[in-house]
DNA sequence: AATTGTGAAGCATTTCACAGCT
DNA sequence: AGCTGTGAAATGCTTCACAATT
């Protein structure tokens, strides 16, 4: 397929691509900061651990943003980024669970991102409920629908315990929200449009134990001795 | 003791099939508290959201664990996975900022595992230092290489600010851990034989943006206007 | 001279299809 | 008859190598 000058139209873009475009946007941001007007893929490579060739390839599925010979321009390359994700202007989202993780993760998140804010979060137990996160307040868990739906809630944060995980994610999807980012550990099933992203903490430091010397397939297993 | 079956002796095993038996493992615990004495890739694929081949083929990797016609023994399969992933025993893991986040994981942690242990804290500011989270004392960083090692820690949980990143990394792989769980948005550098997994939040939390209708790539995108 | 953008090659992982046991 | 184990095919992602461009 030829197309020059054209951002290629109707190819897939992976979506480990889209991934790491955060990674990228971060240090473009730095970039900014630091008064750097272009940068180079070799340069972004080394402030991100990417391969210069991937985050080439990664960028030029949505165009052609670099000036060969040259680099890119840190600016509207940064720009360009935030318009894909969609990260111009301010994403709503929800956090449902306000336990130890739920907690941690609102705060982490309302320090840090202006670009996605959490503007509601949601609890089963009455004694959170009215209490706040930096200025968000928990709602009960039947509020969720039609707050949801009120403030335009784009992005659901699941951090309940499994047991619950399917009903939110059903509350969430019938709000109308589009994308979950799930910590529970259960798969979770939703109509068609909206996006999953799971995050299994469980999984990753149980499968870290693989990794180290205690760990790891030691050959032939003899005896079944406890 | 010998070779029973044929144990695939020198094959390589992708990270992707390891990174999914704490899944298998956690289903055969339900199981076993079921009492369900055999299952099937079938019953296993329902249950965990991946495919029944996917999960045939990973236990594969390491030996012939089923009996064809029947199934898994819930029991001894489960035995298996805890040897394979070294959680047969506790092992040592000690965690590195006690912020939002770190202090989330921590009671997160030390709450559901009993296999992976937090068994220590470490944290610069002075005021946490001394307290503790459910009954692990917070010491301070100039500690870290000593009660590491003294104490047989394998995992190290990275939960500073990212300027800390680095030099906690360093820190780490000196103490003698094995594997590393970075929550910080930047790539570390370890020599060769610690094996470092990153969980970075704002990558996860941006790019789900993405897949929501604000956005995506939307095109040539044409005007430069903010 | 430098650096992007990209087809093609190279890997890795998943799915298919079915032979092989129980 | 049912279900595992596994080569082979298909898919997806990354790296290579170099033409295109400034």
């Amino acid at each position: 397929m030829r197309s020059q000058g054209t951002p290629p139209r109707n190819q897939r873009i992976p979506d480990a691509a889209v991934r790491r475009l955060p990674a990228y946007l971060r240090v473009l941001e730095e970039l900014q900061r630091e008064r750097v007007a272009v940068v180079s893929s070799t340069e972004l490579s080394a402030r991100t651990g990417f391969s210069p060739e991937q985050i080439r390839k990664d960028l030029a599925y949505f165009g052609a943003f670099g000036t060969r010979g040259v680099g890119y321009e840190t600016e509207a390359l940064a720009r360009r980024i935030r318009r894909i994700l969609g990260l111009h202007g301010t994403i709503h989202a929800a956090l449902v669970g306000a336990g130890n993780l739920g907690t941690a993760l609102a705060r982490y998140t309302l320090s840090r991102h202006e670009d996605v804010r959490i503007v509601a979060i949601f609890d089963v137990d009455p004694a959170k409920v009215g209490k706040g996160i930096q200025g968000v307040a928990i709602s009960p868990m039947d509020q969720l629908i039609p707050v949801c739906r009120r403030l335009g809630v784009k992005i659901g944060i699941i951090a309940v315990p499994a047991s619950e995980a399917q009903a939110v994610a059903s509350a969430l999807a019938e709000a109308g929200v589009e994308a979950i980012l799930n910590f529970s550990p259960v798969k979770i099933h939703v109509s068609d449009p909206v996006y999953v992203q799971n995050i299994d903490l469980t999984m990753e430091l149980q499968s870290l134990a693989y990794h180290t010397s205690v760990g790891g397939y030691p050959g032939p297993l003899d005896g079944e001795s406890p």
